[in-house]
DNA sequence: TGCCTCGATGTAAGCGCTTGCATTACGATA
DNA sequence: TATCGTAATGCAAGCGCTTACATCGAGGCA
């Protein structure tokens, strides 16, 4: 058992200004505007700040100025490997700007999302980072009328207002899926999370349409199932697809995760990848080229994302403007998961 | 281009005063101690909170009440899958308990992790999350002469003082080392993470030195690479070891990442695990059972950690005692990597 | 020498909120 | 009817900080 000392509670600017015979503006001056003081009294007003182990009391600051250099982030879940690696990134280059990030995961869930975003905001956030442009539109109003800066990312679409930092789902899976179809695939399938209050996911299907369309081939036939995120709930699908007649000779995933449930169960069924059927993927995240046979899935950068996202919502904040909205680039990677069709 | 309006001033609670014709003090009750307000005012000024779209605002209420119902955690990575995970569960019962998260990463960096506690202590966390015991005293000090809740996860050892909620990382290795010797394996090999600043890792490699030495056999000819977290990393460690002689015949891994490299570059390596050479993780993430062979692992229950230290820390901080540490189990997953020696 | 300029510092007014204490109005009690 | 208790409300201080403005002193210049 630690011994019980009373917590001293922490110093404050006055308790700096005594110690170093200076009154509390000047202590402020040297930490926040050290040009505006002299050499030593700076000097003496630093050392006190040391001895007393000082640090600015955030709430005070906050009040008074306005801002907290506080950025808040809603993302679906860290748990998926696109969000955490995308936010790591996000964090570490706004640690280098001088903010800190106060994180809330929504589950896939407006409601949800709307209750983080409402609590990130009454925290004082001075900007926001949302996934995708799914969002009841009073969050938006509310957003607008307060006049904060968000930040949109992990999509890019043109036809969308508001500023975002990423790539085109829609026109990635079209090009994937026009490779598809050059290799003589017909019979296509697609295993998709769930659609509803998620752009991403439907631009990404709509890819595929696009690129069927745009073949003069009928949508018609394209099975499609949505399920939730996980490697078990892909394999399912994949099973279920192929009890379909005629059977598919390529199953198009929304995210690798299911692609890579996908592979598994294909294994377990006996069946031979790309041989008897192809699986794609999309992300490119590590377990892409961990399964055997690895994927032929869309490479995403999420780090640069993540980076670029948080240079571009600091701009926001700093300058006050409007920001461009950035496109990344989100190309095909080629591995072994995508074949001819049998 | 949307139309550019003025940001509206949050409103404030003189503001939600006047427009319900009462003080300030009794908006303020009616939001925190409705009891204490008869009916009619308290409906009269919930309305004029609702048209006026009010929240209070977090700083002025941090300052005041010395609580921010906000908690700060600093991890190594989000990209590490295991933090990522516990993480988010973390957040989850945090949310529930009104609670929201603050997260900085230390990029495994003592020096880094150290500013972001401080930052965030100077932020008014009312609580700190953190991973592993490794930090230097005067960190400890500093947490301690604040009197302030801090909670240490990913770790249980029973040897340190603070409250931790985790499983034991050296026993857990050491579980899985004295199965791997029971197989008949002498010439072991191990690739960890960098030992420094890292307990858990240095843990993990005690636990199987604890098995060699309990067996009576000799530490002198195990050999142990450390490198960074990677699967290229793990990889290119292997490579290296299998260059050793006598060969290993089995290859620990420190945690899955690291192992799953190592079964990727024995395939390049024409070796066939377990065959030729056994390899094990630790953690047991998505990627160990994606693999091919599976890994054969240390299963750590990376959510119900998190969203036990996420209560463990309310709890000390709400009833603000010394809440009792928590050791969680971490038990071997067999799958198929580990196998007899050849 | 006297006046002005300018850099360094101090003074004090809030920022928006909570809360101890004072005030008010009412019904109950004697 | 005079007195008191009580519930409801208002008043105002103060949390720790930033910053506009006032003040002071030391050169520089005529």
């Amino acid at each position: 058992m630690a011994p019980i000392s009373a917590p001293r509670p922490a110093p404050t600017l006055e308790d700096v200004a005594r110690a170093a015979d200076v009154s509390t503006a000047t202590v402020s001056r040297c930490l926040n505007t050290p040009g505006k003081v002299s050499d030593d009294t700076r000097l003496r007003v630093l050392q006190a700040v040391a001895a007393l182990g000082y640090a600015p009391n955030f709430g005070a600051r906050a009040m008074v100025s306005r801002r907290t250099r506080t950025i808040g982030a809603v993302i679906p879940t860290m748990e998926n490997a696109i969000f955490a690696r995308g936010l790591q990134a996000f964090q570490e280059e706004l640690r280098t700007l001088g903010y800190q990030l106060l994180v809330a995961s929504s589950s896939y869930r407006q409601d949800v999302e709307e209750e983080q975003i409402r609590s990130l905001v009454a925290r004082g956030a001075d900007g926001l980072l949302l996934i995708g442009h799914d969002r009841a539109p009073q969050v938006t109003e509310f957003l607008h009328q307060r006049g904060l800066p968000v930040l949109v990312t992990w999509a890019y679409d043109p036809a969308q207002t508001g500023v975002s930092v990423g790539f085109d789902n829609r026109r990635a899976m079209r090009t994937l899926a026009e490779n598809t179809l050059d290799l003589g695939h017909r019979e296509i399938a697609v295993i998709t999370a769930p659609l509803a209050d998620n752009d991403r996911a439907r631009a990404r299907v709509d890819g595929i349409r696009d690129a069927i369309a745009a073949r003069g081939l009928s949508i018609e036939g394209l099975r499609l199932i949505e399920t939730d995120y996980g490697i078990t709930t892909g394999g399912d699908a994949f099973a279920a697809l192929m009890q379909t007649r005629p059977r598919p000779t390529v199953v198009m995933c929304g995210n690798d995760v299911l692609a890579v449930g996908a592979v598994k169960r294909a294994r377990t069924l006996g069946l031979s990848v790309p041989g008897d059927v192809s699986i794609t993927g999309f992300d490119d995240i590590d377990i892409a080229s961990v399964v055997d046979p690895a994927l032929t899935t869309v490479h995403v950068p999420h780090r640069a994302m993540g980076a670029a996202a948080a240079r571009c919502l600091i701009r926001m904040i700093e300058e006050n403007g409007a920001d461009a909205s950035q496109e990344l680039d989100a190309h095909v990677t080629w591995r072994d998961s995508l074949g001819r069709p049998p």
